[in-house]
DNA sequence: ATAGAGTATATGTCTATACATATTGCCGCT
DNA sequence: AGCGGCAATATGTATAGACATATACTCTAT
Protein backbone atom coordinates (compact mmCIF):
# COMPACT_ATOMS: atom_id res chain seq x y z
CA UNK A 1 0.00 0.00 0.00
CA UNK A 2 1.15 2.85 -1.07
CA UNK A 3 2.02 5.73 1.24
CA UNK A 4 -0.61 8.16 -0.39
CA UNK A 5 -2.99 5.75 0.19
CA UNK A 6 -2.49 5.11 3.76
CA UNK A 7 -3.31 9.06 3.89
CA UNK A 8 -6.12 8.62 2.14
CA UNK A 9 -7.56 6.14 4.05
CA UNK A 10 -6.65 8.03 7.20
CA UNK A 11 -8.71 10.76 6.16
CA UNK A 12 -11.26 8.68 5.08
CA UNK A 13 -11.62 7.13 8.32
CA UNK A 14 -11.55 10.69 9.97
CA UNK A 15 -14.32 12.16 7.69
CA UNK A 16 -16.46 8.95 8.16
CA UNK A 17 -16.04 9.02 12.30
CA UNK A 18 -16.94 12.44 12.20
CA UNK A 19 -13.66 13.24 14.34
CA UNK A 20 -14.26 15.62 11.22
CA UNK A 21 -17.22 16.51 11.09
CA UNK A 22 -19.17 18.12 8.06
CA UNK A 23 -17.99 21.68 7.15
CA UNK A 24 -14.75 21.05 9.49
CA UNK A 25 -11.60 23.41 8.27
CA UNK A 26 -8.42 20.57 7.82
CA UNK A 27 -4.80 21.12 8.76
CA UNK A 28 -2.86 22.37 5.95
CA UNK A 29 -1.23 20.52 3.75
CA UNK A 30 2.32 20.90 5.41
CA UNK A 31 0.89 20.48 8.66
CA UNK A 32 -0.41 17.21 7.57
CA UNK A 33 2.34 16.56 5.81
CA UNK A 34 4.31 16.51 8.99
CA UNK A 35 1.79 14.66 10.95
CA UNK A 36 1.66 11.46 8.51
CA UNK A 37 5.46 12.26 7.67
CA UNK A 38 5.50 12.76 3.94
CA UNK A 39 6.35 15.31 1.33
CA UNK A 40 3.53 17.90 0.78
CA UNK A 41 3.14 16.70 -2.68
CA UNK A 42 2.20 13.33 -1.24
CA UNK A 43 -0.73 14.94 0.93
CA UNK A 44 -1.69 16.67 -2.51
CA UNK A 45 -1.75 13.01 -3.96
CA UNK A 46 -4.35 11.95 -1.23
CA UNK A 47 -6.65 14.77 -1.33
CA UNK A 48 -7.25 14.63 -4.88
CA UNK A 49 -9.27 11.69 -4.36
CA UNK A 50 -11.08 12.80 -1.75
CA UNK A 51 -12.06 15.92 -3.80
CA UNK A 52 -12.92 13.74 -6.39
CA UNK A 53 -15.39 12.01 -4.31
CA UNK A 54 -16.51 14.98 -3.81
CA UNK A 55 -15.71 14.47 0.19
CA UNK A 56 -13.87 17.50 0.62
CA UNK A 57 -13.72 20.87 -0.74
CA UNK A 58 -10.78 22.96 -1.30
CA UNK A 59 -10.59 26.96 -2.21
CA UNK A 60 -7.03 29.06 -2.17
CA UNK A 61 -6.20 30.55 1.04
CA UNK A 62 -9.71 29.66 2.30
CA UNK A 63 -8.41 25.91 3.22
CA UNK A 64 -9.72 22.58 2.80
CA UNK A 65 -12.70 21.87 4.12
CA UNK A 66 -14.98 18.23 4.68
CA UNK A 67 -17.84 18.73 2.16
CA UNK A 68 -21.91 18.60 3.77
CA UNK A 69 -23.01 15.50 1.37
CA UNK A 70 -25.97 17.37 -0.14
CA UNK A 71 -25.94 15.94 -2.96
CA UNK A 72 -24.73 11.83 -4.08
CA UNK A 73 -22.53 11.75 -7.37
CA UNK A 74 -21.65 8.44 -8.82
CA UNK A 75 -20.19 7.69 -11.99
CA UNK A 76 -22.69 6.14 -14.40
CA UNK A 77 -21.83 4.17 -17.44
CA UNK A 78 -23.78 2.99 -20.13
CA UNK A 79 -21.93 0.30 -22.10
CA UNK A 80 -22.62 -0.34 -25.94
CA UNK A 81 -25.68 -2.62 -25.85
CA UNK A 82 -23.87 -5.47 -27.42
CA UNK A 83 -21.34 -6.03 -24.80
CA UNK A 84 -24.07 -5.44 -21.86
CA UNK A 85 -26.54 -8.21 -23.06
CA UNK A 86 -23.37 -10.73 -23.63
CA UNK A 87 -21.89 -9.52 -20.35
CA UNK A 88 -24.84 -10.85 -18.60
CA UNK A 89 -24.44 -14.30 -20.25
CA UNK A 90 -27.13 -14.13 -22.24
CA UNK A 91 -26.89 -14.47 -26.19
CA UNK A 92 -26.95 -11.54 -28.17
CA UNK A 93 -29.23 -10.66 -31.38
CA UNK A 94 -29.32 -7.86 -34.15
CA UNK A 95 -32.31 -6.56 -36.63
CA UNK A 96 -32.65 -4.10 -38.80
CA UNK A 97 -36.34 -2.91 -38.69
CA UNK A 98 -36.25 0.08 -40.91
CA UNK A 99 -33.55 2.72 -42.97
CA UNK A 100 -34.58 5.64 -44.72
CA UNK A 101 -33.38 8.91 -45.94
CA UNK A 102 -34.40 12.15 -45.77
CA UNK A 103 -34.52 15.79 -44.80
CA UNK A 104 -35.67 17.81 -41.82
CA UNK A 105 -39.11 16.46 -41.80
CA UNK A 106 -37.41 13.17 -39.95
CA UNK A 107 -36.28 15.42 -37.00
CA UNK A 108 -39.39 16.16 -34.72
CA UNK A 109 -36.91 17.99 -32.58
CA UNK A 110 -35.45 20.23 -34.70
CA UNK A 111 -31.95 19.36 -33.27
CA UNK A 112 -30.13 19.21 -36.45
CA UNK A 113 -30.73 21.86 -38.62
CA UNK A 114 -31.25 21.62 -42.61
CA UNK A 115 -28.78 18.59 -42.75
CA UNK A 116 -29.86 15.76 -44.63
CA UNK A 117 -30.55 12.58 -42.57
CA UNK A 118 -30.46 9.00 -42.04
CA UNK A 119 -32.87 7.43 -39.77
CA UNK A 120 -32.47 3.71 -38.63
CA UNK A 121 -34.79 1.71 -36.29
CA UNK A 122 -33.23 -1.61 -35.10
CA UNK A 123 -33.69 -3.89 -32.14
CA UNK A 124 -31.92 -5.82 -30.22
CA UNK A 125 -32.15 -9.32 -28.58
CA UNK A 126 -31.17 -11.06 -25.52
CA UNK A 127 -31.32 -14.62 -26.00
CA UNK A 128 -34.16 -13.86 -28.78
CA UNK A 129 -36.15 -11.80 -26.72
CA UNK A 130 -36.31 -7.86 -27.58
CA UNK A 131 -34.58 -5.61 -25.08
CA UNK A 132 -33.97 -2.30 -26.68
CA UNK A 133 -35.53 -0.52 -29.36
CA UNK A 134 -32.79 1.92 -31.30
CA UNK A 135 -34.52 4.95 -33.23
CA UNK A 136 -31.99 7.01 -34.39
CA UNK A 137 -31.25 9.71 -36.78
CA UNK A 138 -27.53 10.13 -38.08
CA UNK A 139 -26.80 13.78 -40.36
CA UNK A 140 -25.31 12.79 -42.93
CA UNK A 141 -23.38 15.93 -43.27
CA UNK A 142 -21.04 14.99 -40.29
CA UNK A 143 -21.00 11.19 -41.46
CA UNK A 144 -21.48 11.20 -45.10
CA UNK A 145 -20.32 7.67 -45.47
CA UNK A 146 -22.69 6.22 -43.30
CA UNK A 147 -24.82 6.47 -46.83
CA UNK A 148 -22.99 3.51 -47.87
CA UNK A 149 -23.70 1.16 -45.00
CA UNK A 150 -27.20 -1.04 -45.09
CA UNK A 151 -26.85 -1.53 -41.41
CA UNK A 152 -28.50 -5.05 -41.70
CA UNK A 153 -25.40 -6.61 -40.10
CA UNK A 154 -23.97 -4.31 -37.82
CA UNK A 155 -25.92 -2.22 -35.96
CA UNK A 156 -25.55 1.55 -36.07
CA UNK A 157 -24.67 2.08 -32.31
CA UNK A 158 -21.32 -0.02 -32.91
CA UNK A 159 -21.21 1.20 -36.22
CA UNK A 160 -20.55 4.84 -35.16
CA UNK A 161 -18.28 4.21 -32.07
CA UNK A 162 -15.67 3.19 -35.16
CA UNK A 163 -16.25 5.62 -37.55
CA UNK A 164 -17.01 8.98 -35.02
CA UNK A 165 -14.72 10.43 -33.17
CA UNK A 166 -14.44 11.25 -29.48
CA UNK A 167 -17.78 14.05 -29.10
CA UNK A 168 -19.33 15.40 -26.49
CA UNK A 169 -22.83 13.67 -25.46
CA UNK A 170 -25.73 14.55 -23.60
CA UNK A 171 -27.58 11.71 -21.93
CA UNK A 172 -31.07 11.91 -20.68
CA UNK A 173 -32.86 8.74 -18.95
CA UNK A 174 -36.61 8.81 -18.15
CA UNK A 175 -40.09 6.62 -18.22
CA UNK A 176 -42.65 6.80 -20.44
CA UNK A 177 -45.48 5.10 -22.07
CA UNK A 178 -45.19 2.63 -24.81
CA UNK A 179 -46.88 3.55 -27.59
CA UNK A 180 -47.34 1.74 -30.76
CA UNK A 181 -43.93 0.76 -32.49
CA UNK A 182 -42.23 0.19 -28.39
CA UNK A 183 -45.10 -2.13 -27.80
CA UNK A 184 -44.89 -3.82 -31.12
CA UNK A 185 -41.21 -4.18 -31.30
CA UNK A 186 -40.76 -4.94 -27.21
CA UNK A 187 -43.75 -7.52 -27.66
CA UNK A 188 -44.88 -5.35 -23.88
CA UNK A 189 -48.80 -4.22 -23.92
CA UNK A 190 -49.63 -0.66 -25.15
CA UNK A 191 -49.14 2.00 -21.91
CA UNK A 192 -46.97 -0.23 -20.44
CA UNK A 193 -43.91 1.58 -18.75
CA UNK A 194 -40.66 1.69 -20.59
CA UNK A 195 -36.91 3.04 -19.68
CA UNK A 196 -36.06 5.63 -22.19
CA UNK A 197 -32.65 6.87 -23.27
CA UNK A 198 -32.15 9.44 -25.05
CA UNK A 199 -28.75 10.59 -26.24
CA UNK A 200 -27.22 13.12 -28.51
CA UNK A 201 -23.93 13.43 -30.23
CA UNK A 202 -22.43 16.54 -31.02
CA UNK A 203 -18.66 16.59 -32.38
CA UNK A 204 -17.31 20.33 -31.54
CA UNK A 205 -20.90 22.01 -32.37
CA UNK A 206 -22.10 20.06 -35.20
CA UNK A 207 -24.95 17.39 -34.54
CA UNK A 208 -23.65 14.06 -35.71
CA UNK A 209 -26.64 11.66 -34.03
CA UNK A 210 -29.91 11.59 -31.85
CA UNK A 211 -30.99 7.97 -30.71
CA UNK A 212 -33.96 7.10 -28.44
CA UNK A 213 -33.04 3.53 -26.50
CA UNK A 214 -36.18 1.87 -25.31
CA UNK A 215 -36.48 -0.91 -22.95
CA UNK A 216 -39.30 -2.99 -21.27
CA UNK A 217 -39.29 -1.67 -17.77
CA UNK A 218 -39.52 -5.29 -16.18
CA UNK A 219 -35.88 -6.23 -17.35
CA UNK A 220 -34.32 -3.26 -17.34
CA UNK A 221 -32.25 -1.06 -14.67
CA UNK A 222 -29.13 0.70 -13.87
CA UNK A 223 -27.00 0.40 -11.27
CA UNK A 224 -24.33 2.92 -9.80
CA UNK A 225 -22.22 2.73 -6.79
CA UNK A 226 -20.13 5.24 -4.91
CA UNK A 227 -16.73 4.13 -5.06
CA UNK A 228 -16.14 3.07 -1.80
CA UNK A 229 -12.06 3.57 -1.55
CA UNK A 230 -11.98 2.30 2.07
CA UNK B 1 -3.68 28.96 -19.28
CA UNK B 2 -1.65 26.38 -17.60
CA UNK B 3 0.72 24.77 -18.93
CA UNK B 4 -1.00 21.33 -18.22
CA UNK B 5 -3.80 22.63 -19.64
CA UNK B 6 -2.91 23.61 -22.94
CA UNK B 7 -0.54 20.25 -23.10
CA UNK B 8 -4.35 18.40 -22.23
CA UNK B 9 -5.98 20.53 -24.91
CA UNK B 10 -3.26 19.64 -27.89
CA UNK B 11 -3.73 15.67 -26.86
CA UNK B 12 -7.70 16.01 -26.30
CA UNK B 13 -7.47 17.72 -30.36
CA UNK B 14 -5.20 15.23 -31.91
CA UNK B 15 -7.70 12.23 -30.04
CA UNK B 16 -10.48 14.40 -31.58
CA UNK B 17 -8.81 14.73 -35.40
CA UNK B 18 -7.71 11.31 -35.26
CA UNK B 19 -4.68 12.28 -35.35
CA UNK B 20 -3.87 10.12 -32.70
CA UNK B 21 -6.59 7.38 -33.66
CA UNK B 22 -8.35 4.78 -31.54
CA UNK B 23 -5.41 2.53 -30.41
CA UNK B 24 -2.73 4.03 -31.24
CA UNK B 25 -0.31 4.03 -28.29
CA UNK B 26 1.58 7.22 -27.48
CA UNK B 27 5.00 8.49 -27.23
CA UNK B 28 6.33 8.20 -23.77
CA UNK B 29 6.03 10.60 -21.20
CA UNK B 30 9.39 11.93 -21.95
CA UNK B 31 8.82 12.42 -25.54
CA UNK B 32 6.49 14.24 -25.00
CA UNK B 33 7.72 16.04 -21.78
CA UNK B 34 10.00 16.65 -24.52
CA UNK B 35 8.16 18.08 -27.54
CA UNK B 36 5.90 20.14 -25.72
CA UNK B 37 9.21 21.49 -23.39
CA UNK B 38 7.63 20.41 -19.78
CA UNK B 39 9.36 18.63 -17.19
CA UNK B 40 7.35 15.37 -16.85
CA UNK B 41 4.94 15.65 -13.83
CA UNK B 42 3.64 18.23 -16.69
CA UNK B 43 3.00 15.29 -18.64
CA UNK B 44 1.21 13.38 -16.00
CA UNK B 45 -1.01 16.41 -14.78
CA UNK B 46 -2.36 16.52 -18.43
CA UNK B 47 -2.69 12.68 -18.84
CA UNK B 48 -4.46 12.42 -15.49
CA UNK B 49 -7.32 14.18 -16.77
CA UNK B 50 -7.38 12.13 -20.08
CA UNK B 51 -7.05 8.80 -17.95
CA UNK B 52 -10.30 10.43 -15.77
CA UNK B 53 -12.65 11.13 -19.39
CA UNK B 54 -11.63 7.66 -20.37
CA UNK B 55 -9.77 8.87 -23.51
CA UNK B 56 -6.44 7.14 -22.87
CA UNK B 57 -5.48 3.92 -20.85
CA UNK B 58 -1.96 3.90 -19.70
CA UNK B 59 -0.33 0.37 -18.21
CA UNK B 60 2.75 0.24 -17.14
CA UNK B 61 5.97 -0.90 -19.64
CA UNK B 62 2.78 -1.29 -22.13
CA UNK B 63 2.56 2.27 -22.56
CA UNK B 64 -0.34 5.24 -22.91
CA UNK B 65 -2.72 3.82 -25.84
CA UNK B 66 -5.58 5.63 -26.89
CA UNK B 67 -9.01 4.08 -25.79
CA UNK B 68 -11.43 2.78 -28.22
CA UNK B 69 -14.84 4.19 -26.58
CA UNK B 70 -16.49 1.33 -26.37
CA UNK B 71 -18.87 2.83 -22.98
CA UNK B 72 -19.72 6.23 -22.35
CA UNK B 73 -19.20 6.97 -18.72
CA UNK B 74 -20.73 10.39 -17.48
CA UNK B 75 -21.15 11.55 -14.09
CA UNK B 76 -24.83 11.07 -12.02
CA UNK B 77 -25.67 13.17 -9.59
CA UNK B 78 -29.19 13.35 -7.86
CA UNK B 79 -29.43 15.73 -5.79
CA UNK B 80 -31.67 15.90 -2.50
CA UNK B 81 -35.08 16.49 -3.93
CA UNK B 82 -35.79 19.93 -1.90
CA UNK B 83 -32.74 21.86 -3.73
CA UNK B 84 -33.51 20.19 -7.19
CA UNK B 85 -37.40 21.47 -6.61
CA UNK B 86 -36.35 24.97 -6.04
CA UNK B 87 -33.44 25.05 -8.28
CA UNK B 88 -36.23 24.78 -10.86
CA UNK B 89 -37.66 27.60 -9.50
CA UNK B 90 -40.73 26.11 -8.02
CA UNK B 91 -42.42 26.23 -4.30
CA UNK B 92 -41.09 23.24 -2.37
CA UNK B 93 -43.44 21.64 -0.12
CA UNK B 94 -43.22 18.40 2.44
CA UNK B 95 -45.59 16.03 3.33
CA UNK B 96 -45.94 12.94 6.05
CA UNK B 97 -48.31 10.21 4.81
CA UNK B 98 -47.07 7.18 7.47
CA UNK B 99 -44.69 6.35 9.71
CA UNK B 100 -44.40 3.54 11.72
CA UNK B 101 -41.94 0.80 13.52
CA UNK B 102 -41.41 -2.47 13.62
CA UNK B 103 -38.85 -5.65 12.74
CA UNK B 104 -38.25 -7.55 9.87
CA UNK B 105 -41.85 -7.94 9.05
CA UNK B 106 -41.85 -4.51 6.88
CA UNK B 107 -38.43 -5.57 4.82
CA UNK B 108 -39.70 -7.38 1.62
CA UNK B 109 -36.11 -7.49 0.81
CA UNK B 110 -34.12 -8.89 3.22
CA UNK B 111 -31.92 -6.31 3.26
CA UNK B 112 -31.86 -5.64 7.06
CA UNK B 113 -31.01 -8.57 9.22
CA UNK B 114 -32.57 -8.66 12.12
CA UNK B 115 -32.81 -4.94 12.91
CA UNK B 116 -35.67 -2.77 14.63
CA UNK B 117 -36.93 -0.59 11.72
CA UNK B 118 -38.71 2.81 10.89
CA UNK B 119 -41.05 3.01 8.00
CA UNK B 120 -41.69 6.32 7.16
CA UNK B 121 -43.66 7.36 3.67
CA UNK B 122 -43.58 10.75 2.78
CA UNK B 123 -44.55 13.41 -0.56
CA UNK B 124 -42.49 15.85 -2.10
CA UNK B 125 -44.26 18.63 -3.66
CA UNK B 126 -43.55 20.94 -6.46
CA UNK B 127 -45.78 24.26 -6.61
CA UNK B 128 -48.07 22.27 -4.71
CA UNK B 129 -48.19 19.19 -7.29
CA UNK B 130 -46.58 15.90 -6.08
CA UNK B 131 -43.17 15.46 -7.18
CA UNK B 132 -41.61 12.66 -5.27
CA UNK B 133 -43.14 9.60 -3.56
CA UNK B 134 -40.57 8.54 -0.85
CA UNK B 135 -41.28 5.25 0.75
CA UNK B 136 -37.89 4.34 3.22
CA UNK B 137 -37.19 1.86 5.84
CA UNK B 138 -34.50 3.21 8.43
CA UNK B 139 -32.37 1.04 10.76
CA UNK B 140 -32.62 1.56 14.15
CA UNK B 141 -29.65 -0.27 14.98
CA UNK B 142 -27.71 2.24 12.94
CA UNK B 143 -29.66 5.38 13.39
CA UNK B 144 -30.99 5.09 17.16
CA UNK B 145 -31.93 8.36 17.46
CA UNK B 146 -34.13 8.23 14.32
CA UNK B 147 -36.88 7.00 16.47
CA UNK B 148 -37.13 10.24 18.59
CA UNK B 149 -37.77 12.50 15.30
CA UNK B 150 -41.45 12.35 13.94
CA UNK B 151 -40.78 13.43 10.70
CA UNK B 152 -43.66 15.71 10.27
CA UNK B 153 -41.81 18.56 9.17
CA UNK B 154 -38.23 17.56 7.84
CA UNK B 155 -38.16 14.53 5.59
CA UNK B 156 -36.28 12.12 6.99
CA UNK B 157 -33.87 12.51 3.42
CA UNK B 158 -32.52 15.64 4.87
CA UNK B 159 -32.54 14.29 8.27
CA UNK B 160 -30.22 11.72 7.39
CA UNK B 161 -28.00 13.11 5.54
CA UNK B 162 -27.54 15.66 8.94
CA UNK B 163 -26.92 12.48 10.94
CA UNK B 164 -25.30 9.89 9.30
CA UNK B 165 -21.77 10.23 8.86
CA UNK B 166 -20.45 9.03 4.63
CA UNK B 167 -21.19 6.14 3.64
CA UNK B 168 -21.65 3.67 0.97
CA UNK B 169 -24.64 3.50 -1.41
CA UNK B 170 -26.04 1.53 -4.09
CA UNK B 171 -28.49 3.22 -6.66
CA UNK B 172 -30.80 1.87 -9.34
CA UNK B 173 -32.73 3.77 -11.54
CA UNK B 174 -35.78 1.60 -13.18
CA UNK B 175 -39.39 2.29 -14.22
CA UNK B 176 -42.02 0.67 -13.09
CA UNK B 177 -46.40 0.90 -13.71
CA UNK B 178 -47.62 2.87 -10.52
CA UNK B 179 -49.06 0.55 -8.24
CA UNK B 180 -51.97 1.91 -5.94
CA UNK B 181 -50.69 4.01 -3.43
CA UNK B 182 -47.79 5.58 -6.13
CA UNK B 183 -51.13 6.64 -8.39
CA UNK B 184 -52.73 7.51 -5.42
CA UNK B 185 -50.15 10.20 -3.85
CA UNK B 186 -48.50 11.63 -7.31
CA UNK B 187 -52.16 11.62 -8.66
CA UNK B 188 -51.69 9.59 -12.15
CA UNK B 189 -53.87 6.59 -13.03
CA UNK B 190 -52.98 3.09 -11.84
CA UNK B 191 -50.37 1.36 -14.08
CA UNK B 192 -49.11 4.79 -15.69
CA UNK B 193 -45.39 4.52 -15.80
CA UNK B 194 -43.24 5.79 -12.78
CA UNK B 195 -39.49 6.61 -12.56
CA UNK B 196 -38.05 4.93 -9.42
CA UNK B 197 -34.76 5.16 -8.03
CA UNK B 198 -33.83 2.76 -5.43
CA UNK B 199 -31.40 3.46 -3.20
CA UNK B 200 -29.33 1.66 -0.21
CA UNK B 201 -27.11 3.58 2.09
CA UNK B 202 -24.59 1.13 4.28
CA UNK B 203 -22.21 2.43 6.80
CA UNK B 204 -19.27 -0.02 6.12
CA UNK B 205 -21.02 -3.41 5.97
CA UNK B 206 -24.35 -2.23 8.36
CA UNK B 207 -27.65 -1.33 6.23
CA UNK B 208 -28.93 2.24 7.58
CA UNK B 209 -31.68 3.44 5.06
CA UNK B 210 -33.74 1.87 2.19
CA UNK B 211 -35.55 3.83 0.12
CA UNK B 212 -37.77 4.04 -3.05
CA UNK B 213 -38.48 7.32 -4.80
CA UNK B 214 -40.99 7.53 -7.40
CA UNK B 215 -41.66 10.34 -9.98
CA UNK B 216 -44.31 10.86 -12.61
CA UNK B 217 -42.90 9.80 -15.49
CA UNK B 218 -44.23 12.96 -17.29
CA UNK B 219 -42.37 15.44 -15.65
CA UNK B 220 -39.02 13.31 -14.49
CA UNK B 221 -36.12 13.08 -16.20
CA UNK B 222 -32.38 12.90 -14.81
CA UNK B 223 -29.87 14.14 -17.76
CA UNK B 224 -26.27 13.77 -17.87
CA UNK B 225 -23.59 15.73 -20.02
CA UNK B 226 -20.06 14.07 -20.51
CA UNK B 227 -17.52 16.96 -19.55
CA UNK B 228 -16.32 18.14 -22.40
CA UNK B 229 -13.05 20.07 -20.84
CA UNK B 230 -12.39 21.49 -25.07
C1' DA C 1 9.13 -25.53 -29.83
C1' DT C 2 8.20 -24.29 -25.06
C1' DA C 3 8.71 -22.97 -20.50
C1' DG C 4 11.12 -20.36 -17.30
C1' DA C 5 14.35 -16.88 -15.94
C1' DG C 6 16.08 -12.53 -16.47
C1' DT C 7 16.20 -7.82 -18.33
C1' DA C 8 14.63 -3.63 -20.15
C1' DT C 9 11.27 -0.15 -20.01
C1' DA C 10 7.25 2.94 -19.34
C1' DT C 11 4.46 4.23 -15.90
C1' DG C 12 3.85 5.08 -10.85
C1' DT C 13 5.35 7.04 -6.41
C1' DC C 14 7.83 10.27 -3.65
C1' DT C 15 10.79 14.16 -2.27
C1' DA C 16 12.30 18.90 -2.08
C1' DT C 17 12.01 23.33 -3.69
C1' DA C 18 10.43 27.56 -5.97
C1' DC C 19 7.18 30.42 -7.56
C1' DA C 20 2.14 31.72 -8.91
C1' DT C 21 -2.31 33.19 -7.59
C1' DA C 22 -6.83 33.53 -5.58
C1' DT C 23 -8.85 35.17 -1.37
C1' DT C 24 -9.29 36.39 3.09
C1' DG C 25 -8.94 39.57 6.49
C1' DC C 26 -6.73 43.43 8.36
C1' DC C 27 -5.58 48.34 8.44
C1' DG C 28 -6.20 52.85 7.76
C1' DC C 29 -8.50 56.46 5.49
C1' DT C 30 -12.55 59.13 4.62
C1' DA D 1 -19.46 52.77 9.45
C1' DG D 2 -18.06 51.75 5.16
C1' DC D 3 -14.77 51.47 1.56
C1' DG D 4 -10.35 50.54 -0.82
C1' DG D 5 -6.05 48.75 -0.97
C1' DC D 6 -2.36 45.86 0.94
C1' DA D 7 -0.28 41.97 2.89
C1' DA D 8 -0.61 37.30 4.63
C1' DT D 9 -1.65 32.67 3.54
C1' DA D 10 -3.26 28.15 1.74
C1' DT D 11 -3.74 26.00 -2.34
C1' DG D 12 -2.16 25.45 -7.22
C1' DT D 13 1.46 24.80 -10.71
C1' DA D 14 5.94 23.47 -12.22
C1' DT D 15 10.67 21.44 -12.02
C1' DA D 16 14.26 17.94 -11.45
C1' DG D 17 15.72 13.92 -9.82
C1' DA D 18 15.52 9.24 -7.47
C1' DC D 19 13.63 5.06 -6.86
C1' DA D 20 9.70 1.40 -7.22
C1' DT D 21 7.19 -1.84 -9.80
C1' DA D 22 4.44 -4.14 -13.17
C1' DT D 23 5.02 -6.40 -17.29
C1' DA D 24 6.32 -7.04 -22.22
C1' DC D 25 10.04 -8.95 -24.37
C1' DT D 26 14.23 -11.71 -24.99
C1' DC D 27 17.27 -15.17 -24.26
C1' DT D 28 18.50 -19.67 -22.64
C1' DA D 29 18.05 -24.33 -21.34
C1' DT D 30 15.35 -28.28 -21.83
Amino acid sequence: MHAYEKIRAEMLRRIASQDWPAGLTLPHEEQLAEEFGVARGTVRRAMADLVEQGLIERKRRAGTKVASRSAHSSTLTIPIVRKEITASGAQYGYKLLTRETGGAELDPTGHFARAQLLKISSLHLADGQPYQLEERLISLEAVPHAADHDFSAISPNEWLIEQVPYSAVRTVLRAEAADEAQALHLKIARHSPVFVIDRQTRLDTMPVTLVKMSHRAASFSITTTTNSAG
